[in-house]
DNA sequence: ACATTTGATGTACAAACGTATACTTATCGT
DNA sequence: ACGATAAGTATACGTTTGTACATCAAATGT
C-alpha cells in the first residue's frame, strides 16, 4: 500500500499531523516563537506528548513544515495569478494583480505575517528557507522583474535597473506586511493596498490611474 | 554621591553593563534570541555568571535596555537630521534626508537589524515596543507626513491622505531592512538608498531628478 | 475471526534554563 | 590606614526543555 492513501488510519494520521502544524502556527501568533514547546503543541493540538515525535523527527522538522506550508501557499498563489493573468492582460495588470495577491487574504493574515516573521527573525531559520526557497523566490523576483522592465519600455520610465526596482517592490509589500504586524489597530489591509497602488502609481503614471 | 558619576567603582560598573548589552545584541545577531541565555550572555560579555542579575532585575529587564539603545540611537538620528534640515533647506531635501538616515550606517547594519527583527517578530516585545515608543514613533511618522503634504501642496500631486503615504514609506525602509538582513549578499545600503530614491523620485518627480 | 502491524500514549531522563543567595574582592569615605 | 560598602563571583535549586522508550489500542490483511 503506497503512502498517502485513503485508509482510515493513515487518514486520521494526516488529520493529527495537520492539528500539530496549525496549533504550532496558531501558537507562534498568539505567544511568539519562544512559546512553541513539544508540551505547549501538543496541548494545543490536543493529542498526547509522545506523538510529536512520530509525526516528526525533531522538533526543527516540524517548524519547517511550517515553513513549507507558508512559503507554498503564497508561492503557488503567486504563480497561478501571474499564470491566469499573463496571457490575456497586460503586464500591467498583470503585475497589480500579482502582487496584490501578497496584500490579500489568506495570504496576508496576522496569523500567518506573525509566523513568516518569526522565520525572518532567526539566523537558523533564515538559512533553512535561503537553501529550500532560494530558486522559486528568484524566480517570482525575476517575473516582477520582467513586468516592470514591460512597463519601462512601454512607458519609457528609465527606473534603472528592474531588478533593483523589483525587490523595492517587494520590500515595500514586506514592510506592509510587518506594519499590519506591529499596527493592527493603525492599519489594515484595505490601507496596504491603497498605499501599494499609490506606489506603483507614482512609479508607472501611464499605467496606472490615481483614482482607481 | 548621585550615581552616574565617574567614580571608578561606577564607571566599571557601567562599563560592564554595556558589555552585557553588546554581547547580547551580537549574540542575537549571530545566533538568534533563542541563543541569549544568562549563561551565553556573560560568557561572551567575559563577566561571572551572577552579574546579570546585579545590573538587571530579569533577563526581560536587559532585553528592554536593548531595545531603548536601538530605538534611541535611530530617534535621535532622526530628530536630529530632521531639525538640522527643516529650517535652512527645502521640505523635499529634508524628507530625502531624514528617511535616507535610517538606510545609513550606523542605523542600517546588518547586526542591528537583527535585533529589530527579533523585536519585531516576538509579541511580548511587540507590547513593550507600542507601549515604550508609541508617542516618539507616531511623531517620527508625522513628521514624515507633514514634509509630504508640503510637497503634495507644492506639486499638487493628489496622493491621497499624507499619513497613509508616511507610512507607506516607513514600511519601505523597514522592506528594505528586512531585505538586507535576509539576503545581505545579494543586496546592500547603496542598493537600498537607490531604489528608495527612485520610488521618491517616482512619487514626487517634480521635487527629485532621477539622475542625482 | 484473528494475528499483525501501525498509530498513539505516557513516563522517564539528562541537559539547560533563570534567578536567588552566600561568599570574595577591592574601592571609597573618613 | 582601615572599617564600611558597593561591585563582582560562584554555587545551588527548582523548573522546564526535547527526545527516547516501553506500553497500549485498534484498524488492517488474510
Amino acid at each position: 500500500m503506497p503512502p498517502g492513501t485513503e485508509s482510515l488510519r493513515s487518514l486520521r494520521k494526516q488529520d493529527n499531523r495537520r492539528k500539530l502544524i496549525e496549533a504550532t502556527i496558531s501558537l507562534i501568533a498568539e505567544e511568539g516563537i519562544s512559546a512553541v514547546t513539544v508540551s505547549r503543541v501538543v496541548e494545543r493540538a490536543g493529542v498526547s506528548r509522545g506523538l510529536i515525535n512520530l509525526h516528526f523527527e525533531t522538533k526543527e522538522a516540524m517548524m519547517i513544515e511550517v515553513m513549507d506550508s507558508l512559503n507554498h501557499e503564497w508561492r503557488d498563489s503567486s504563480r497561478e495569478t501571474y499564470q491566469a493573468h499573463d496571457s490575456n492582460s497586460t503586464p500591467a495588470q498583470t503585475l497589480l494583480e500579482t502582487m496584490m495577491i501578497s496584500l490579500s487574504p489568506p495570504i496576508m493574515e496576522p496569523t500567518k505575517m506573525a509566523v513568516w516573521y518569526c522565520f525572518y527573525a532567526d539566523p537558523w531559520y533564515r538559512k533553512v528557507y535561503e537553501e529550500r526557497y532560494f530558486e522559486t523566490d528568484q524566480e517570482t523576483l525575476e517575473m516582477i522583474a520582467g513586468l516592470i522592465e514591460a512597463l519601462d519600455q512601454e512607458g519609457g520610465y528609465r527606473h534603472g535597473e528592474a531588478l533593483i526596482m523589483a525587490r523595492a517592490l517587494r520590500a515595500l509589500v514586506n514592510g506592509l506586511w510587518l506594519e499590519l504586524l506591529t499596527e493592527p489597530d493603525k492599519t489594515n489591509m484595505d490601507e496596504a493596498r491603497t498605499a501599494f497602488k499609490a506606489i506603483l502609481t507614482g512609479l508607472f503614471p501611464k499605467h496606472y490611474s490615481a483614482t482607481a
